[in-house]
This record gives C-alpha cells, sequence and structure tokens, in this order.
DNA sequence: GTAATAATTGCATGATTGTGCAATTATGCA
DNA sequence: TGCATAATTGCACAATCATGCAATTATTAC
C-alpha cells in the first residue's frame, strides 16, 4: 500500500468518521430519490452553513454527487461507489493481501 | 440509524481514517504473527509515544488487540471484525436498510 | 541490587476541524 | 426591476487532535 494510496482511503473514511456527515449519508441512504440540501438539514441539527460544508467534503470524496437545478442542489448517495470501497478495505484486511512481500517468484 | 449507534460507527471510522493509525493497521495486515509496537513504530516514521497513542485508540475501538508478554506489547489486527463492520456498513448502504420508515406493518 | 529496554503519560504546541452568524452570491418569481 | 429563497463564503471561536520531548513506570538482564 504506497503513501497516496493510504492517504486517499484515509480520507475516505475520514469524511464518512464524523457524526453529522455520517448521520447525512444514513438520511441519503433511506431516500430513493435525491434531495436537497435544505431537506437535509433537518436530520442533524445544525447551521445551514454546516450542512453545505459537510456534504461539500461528502462530494469531494465522491461519496456524495448532485445535481444543480435552479438555485438548488440535490444530493445522493453513491452507493455502489461507497459500498465498493468498504468492501474492497475488508477484503484487504481479512485476507491479508496487503503488499505482503513473501512469495517473491 | 439511533444516535448511539451512528456515534459508534463514527468513531470506528474515524479511528480508521487517520493517515499514520491506517499504516498501522496495513502493517498489522501484512503480519500473520502479533508485532509488538516497537516494531511497529519503523512503519510510520513517529515518535514511539505517538504509536502507542495510536494503537490505544485502535485497540479502544476494537480494530487491534493486544497480548502482553513481559514488558512487550504485541498486537495483531482484528480482521474478521474490522472486515465484518465494514461490510455491515457496506450493505446497509447499498440495500438502504437505514431504518426505512416505510412499511410499518 | 543496577543498568537497559519497552511502553506509557504529562505537558506544551501547532494544526486541523466543526460550528454559528452575518454577509454574499445565485437563481427564481412576481 | 425588486423581492424571496437556496446555498456558499468569510470570519471568529472553541474543541479536538496529532505530535515530540521529557519524565515515569514496568520489566528484563546482568
Amino acid at each position: 500500500m504506497n503513501v497516496a494510496e493510504t492517504q486517499k482511503t484515509a480520507d475516505f473514511l475520514k469524511a464518512l468518521g464524523e457524526f453529522n456527515r455520517l448521520s447525512l449519508v444514513y438520511e441519503l441512504c433511506r431516500c430513493d430519490s435525491s434531495q436537497n440540501a435544505m431537506c437535509l438539514c433537518d436530520c442533524c441539527s445544525v447551521d445551514a452553513s454546516v450542512v453545505s460544508r459537510h456534504l461539500k467534503v461528502l462530494a469531494e470524496r465522491d461519496i456524495v454527487t448532485f445535481d444543480k437545478v435552479g438555485r438548488e442542489k440535490t444530493y445522493r448517495l453513491n452507493r455502489n461507489k461507497v459500498a465498493t470501497q468498504l468492501r474492497e478495505l475488508a477484503d484487504l484486511i481479512e485476507n491479508k493481501d496487503c503488499e505482503r512481500g513473501h512469495h517473491d517468484v
């Protein structure tokens, strides 16, 4: 596991590893359709600006995607991508494929 | 998803979501046997006290376990537990089982 | 016993981060 | 054009966090 990859995974996990951000993810998880940011405000009782910033972090890590329609932004969870990343990490950890230096030909 | 559970998951992810801690996890992932803390120091170039604290965090979240033999502590990764937690989260996110209020009998 | 080693803890510090409020931008509507 | 609404940004602040160093504890070896 190289440094850049490790950092990327750490950033991904860190993005999910904050209470309000994870709450937003769960909230989006419950919805079939996209949700606008203001609607998402209700799920975690913080200022709209805070939600905006959290959603930005989640979007930067590709955990959520958004469409801009008019002045509203509607967010949806990248279910597949997030689930895949988590499973890949799980596999890595369980199968100890973590770049074992042994059996080098 | 209730608050306590959400917080617990967030804490778990946060524990993994730090570069040096994740590096320690990867390092332990490479090893079949337990590794003592001093050995683990080599993998991330920080002070021994820092490694000690990071390992404590990982142990608190049950990501690693340790045995104390003499004055040495040997750590090993809770592969199964960590992998399971990650997969459960992946399933939750992918199957939108996130406590959907619908279909209440 | 003493010296050496493994690990933790106290303390200080700098950096990051989550937050709220106010101001601002961008868009839609009348 | 002017007003209302959605969202972002600037700013300040408090809290958390990662870190290194020095001191301390616990254990082994001599």
